[in-house]
RNA sequence: GGGCGAGUGGUGAAAUUGGUAUACACGCUAGCCUUAGGAGCUAGUGCCGCAAGGCGUGAGGGUUCGAGUCCCUCCUCGCCCACCA
């Protein structure tokens, strides 16, 4: 009987669904929470990318299922969002219907590769029952303070004249028309995630994801430790206050620049300035953000005729404007230190600014390596770029700091600034509050509704959720397609009954995402997003896997929610992800990022009819690491499918008795594949899985125990294949029910075992030998062996080194 | 400019963490079988060399009995961030 993937895996699928595994009740105590990022339902369906992340963690889950865990596993979509939008816009077709056939269709290829998910627990993020609760979520945010309205620069593409999140402007262009992207000033909603900045720095500390993504959000929260420094405006009332990381250069400060959209510009510019100054704000007004930052080569700014007091010496300084100065950041204003800063260096030397030196460079030091205790010769340089210093020293002409080490200079400023009442120690975040606000339909409605009199006024709890309407227009302009709605816009104050009009701008649908995990938990709830007790008992998450992508957006977001979730108790934990790992991208055959214009993507349908779900899924994880990027290669697709059906072979060499020589061998593939899929190594399991095949069709038989545990090893990997083989063992109950295999210690200790023998360090030969022989023995044997005692005639032997299973290293001269 | 990571056969990749480099698989070569095969089986396959032997993990140094692995100096590639004061 070959082996017929097709009737195989359709069989156990249909077994699947009818009786699904019991995922246990909530209130069990050994649990566990594996986690994918659940995938956005787009047309083009499931994605080989998908199948990979998915099926290793699948893999995962059924190991621990089989090793008596109870593995909450479940999945979900992140419905709402752009493209579904967008083909309205150009089709009319409804967003709702776009979204439901692209469910189905995802939720077919799932099952479709044997994927071990909870289906009870599916989530949609565009279902009401769902986003009534991301509304809920918005409101308990808005009532604490964490969700409040502010005018803001945002994104504005000239073409389709609508606002655009960051992730939509691509090089400086919308990702739709390529037409130019601008700043525009609007009033917007957004969540004080800044309010959390030092918690989600520290936090990450007690996790355990890659470096890789943490690296990046430190770099996006951006802490910088400095100070800020009041200068006093000549003639005017106003103080010009800066942030600065190196306030032991004060004494160096030349200029001062402001931001062009800084508040005091208008009201410090002299008369005779003015036209300038205006015609430079217009003109980096029209900048785009790109055009600011990759620009950047040259300098430009303009002088605004007012002056600044240096209030540690009194000498009047100029203040300039400059967009080399981001309003966004620190107080938009700098001092600038033209000798020990590159930048101001620059810009002083273009507008012949003074430049002034006031960290003298460290001498060169011979370094000591603290390893060896000798010298290496290796030395310091320290780095000059021409007049400019940037790195640490000794501060000269500068009063009261001169003599001082930069760091002991920073400490003594800064008490003297704020002893002086002139600012002071400060740190500053380069993260900013999370602007959530979308002038789009296909999102979750912000619950919001706008009174004359009273303001903005939260929707009653028991009128949630406020449901997207569908006499809209999905013709963008400008505003958001609900305006356009009568029933939904015009509606009456909840607090004082006048006609009001109801918030008509929706959610970012990343706010949809940094709680479904919660949802999961207990999805069916609706009296609460959630069950407290339930979400004690899953969360936080063990593990969870999807793209590098999302580091610095879903990932960040998400653990702010739960800090926000955390103080406000609700959860009862602060960092929801306890571990996570990111796949690697699969490129396509050709090397390149798979895409549809260079028409190299996979369709992983195509492989399951072809080859079998099993060799699909095995397939991606003996591609290499899971974190690494690979190619794919659907001729290598047949390797797995070899192996495959040598396993199915295998039936036909059963014997009774368990092969003895296969004993050690079985034992020690059950050690490497347990800890392999652990690590979520599958490649290396997979490799060890084929080698143990390999040596039982080469004895020519297996024991019918030692076949049932290979059976069951291979059984979260390939699992429509393993229950047949399983059946036909003659086992009624599913091989998930079955306790997972483990190993003897003493069956995996070698009694004879074969060792390289090295002579000066160069192998040659090797020997066969007890794992625990004598040195005198390992000798004896050496001494047999031609190769070796060639290079051993007529030399000295100097000194023997054996390292009993390992080495024999015999030294002569 | 900053951060993270990677360079091993023709290809995807292994290497018990300092102990016989290239496991496993693809591909390729030869042979067998077959009407045929993008099927199966057997053997071979790092490089140079007829051989003995030599050389081999991006390059060059170092430590060590022994280095893909540790240390130093470089080179190349990938990803992310970037006028952040």
């Amino acid at each position: 009987m070959p082996y017929d993937h097709q009737s195989i895996e359709k069989k156990w699928q249909k077994k699947w669904e009818e009786s699904p595994e019991s995922q246990g009740d909530d209130s069990d105590q050994d649990t566990l929470y594996h986690l994918v990022m659940f995938p956005y339902p787009s047309g083009s369906g499931l994605h080989v990318g998908h199948v990979e992340s998915y099926s290793a963690v699948d893999m995962l889950t059924r190991m621990e299922r089989m090793r008596g865990k109870k593995v909450l596993f479940p999945m979900g979509y992140d419905a709402f969002g752009l493209p579904a939008e967008n083909y309205a816009i150009k089709t009319g077709v409804h967003p709702a219907q776009t979204t439901a056939k692209a469910i189905e269709t995802f939720r077919t290829q799932l099952k479709s590769i044997g994927l071990s998910f909870d289906w009870d627990r599916e989530v949609s993020t565009a279902d009401p029952d769902y986003y009534r609760w991301t509304q809920w979520l918005f409101l308990l945010f808005f009532k604490n303070g964490l969700a409040y309205r502010a005018k803001s620069p945002v994104n504005w593409c000239t073409s389709c004249t609508t606002v655009l999140a960051n992730e939509q402007v691509v090089s400086g262009a919308c990702e739709r028309c390529d037409s130019e992207v601008i700043q525009k000033e609007l009033e917007q909603w957004f969540f004080k995630i800044t309010d959390y900045a030092e918690r989600l720095l520290t936090g990450m500390d007690t996790i355990d994801w890659p470096e890789k993504i943490k690296a990046m959000q430190r770099n996006w929260i951006g802490k910088s430790v400095g100070a800020t420094v009041d200068f006093s405006v000549v003639d005017h009332d106003a103080t010009v206050s800066v942030f600065t990381t190196r306030p032991d250069t004060l004494f160096g400060a030349t200029y001062v620049v402001l931001a062009p959209e800084h508040a005091l510009v208008d009201q410090l510019v002299a008369d005779e300035s003015r036209t300038d100054v205006e015609a430079y704000r217009v003109a980096a007004g029209k900048k785009s953000a790109l055009e600011r930052t990759e620009l950047q080569k040259v300098k430009t700014g303009v002088f605004t005729g007012a002056y600044a007091i240096n209030p540690v010496n009194d000498e009047k300084i100029p203040i300039w404007i400059a967009d080399y100065v981001m309003v966004t950041y620190g107080t938009g204003a700098i001092m600038a230190v033209p000798a020990h800063d590159e930048r101001d260096f620059e810009f002083a030397k273009k507008y012949k600014l003074p430049i002034k030196k006031v960290v003298e460079p460290p001498v060169l030091q011979e370094v000591m390596n603290p390893d060896v205790g000798i010298s290496n010769g290796a030395q310091t340089q320290v780095k000059i770029i021409t007049d400019c210093f940037t790195s640490d020293g000794t501060a000269v002409n500068s009063g009261l700091l001169d003599c001082l080490k930069t760091n002991e200079a920073k400490e003594k400023i800064n008490g003297w600034l704020t002893e002086n009442g002139l600012g002071g120690a400060k740190t500053t975040y380069r993260i900013r509050d999370w602007l959530v606000s979308r002038q789009r339909y296909w999102g979750a409605p912000i619950p919001i509704i706008w009174c004359e009199s009273c303001g903005p006024q939260p929707v009653p709890e028991n009128q949630l959720p406020v449901v997207l309407p569908n006499d809209v227009d999905f013709k963008p302009t400008g505003e958001s397609p609900l305006v356009g709605s009568k029933t939904f816009h015009d509606v009456t104050c909840p607090a004082c009954s006048a006609p009001a009009r109801r918030e008509s701008d929706t959610m970012d649908t990343f706010v949809d995402s940094s709680w479904y995990y919660l949802r999961y938990c207990d999805p069916k709830n609706d009296q609460a997003f959630a069950d407290r007790e339930k979400i004690d008992n899953w969360c936080p998450v063990d593990l969870y896997v999807g793209g590098a992508e999302h580091a610095v957006m879903h990932l960040l977001y998400a653990r702010f929610f739960s800090y926000a979730l955390h103080d406000l108790g609700y959860v009862g934990y602060e960092e929801p992800f306890v571990k996570l790992r990111n796949q690697g991208l699969i490129l396509g055959p050709d090397g390149d990022k798979m895409s549809k214009s260079k028409g190299n993507v996979v369709n992983p349908d195509e492989i399951v009819s072809q080859y079998g779900a099993d060799s699909i899924r095995l397939y991606e994880m003996f591609l290499g690491p899971l974190e690494d990027e690979k190619p794919w290669d659907t001729k290598g697709v047949v390797g797995v499918r070899r192996f495959l059906e040598k396993v199915w072979k295998l039936q036909d060499i059963i014997v009774l008795e368990p092969v003895e020589g296969l004993e050690t061998q079985l034992h020690k593939t059950i050690k490497k594949v347990t800890g392999d899929y652990e690590e979520l190594r599958f490649n290396t399991a997979i490799a060890k899985l084929m080698e143990l095949t390999n040596a039982a069709t080469s004895a020519g038989k297996i024991g019918r125990d030692q076949y049932a545990v290979l059976v069951q090893l291979l059984a979260p990997l390939a699992p429509h294949l393993s229950e047949e083989l399983w059946e036909l063992l003659g086992h009624k109950e599913s091989i998930f029910t079955s306790t997972w295999p483990t190993f003897d210690p003493k069956k995996i200790v070698d009694t004879q075992i074969e060792m390289g023998v090295q002579v000066n360090g160069k192998v040659r030969g090797s020997v066969v030998l007890a794992p625990d022989a004598s040195e005198d023995e390992a000798m004896a044997a050496a001494h047999a062996d031609e190769n070796v005692t060639k290079y051993l005639d007529g030399k000295d032997v100097m000194k023997i080194i054996y390292v009993p299973g390992r080495i024999l290293n015999i030294v002569v001269k």
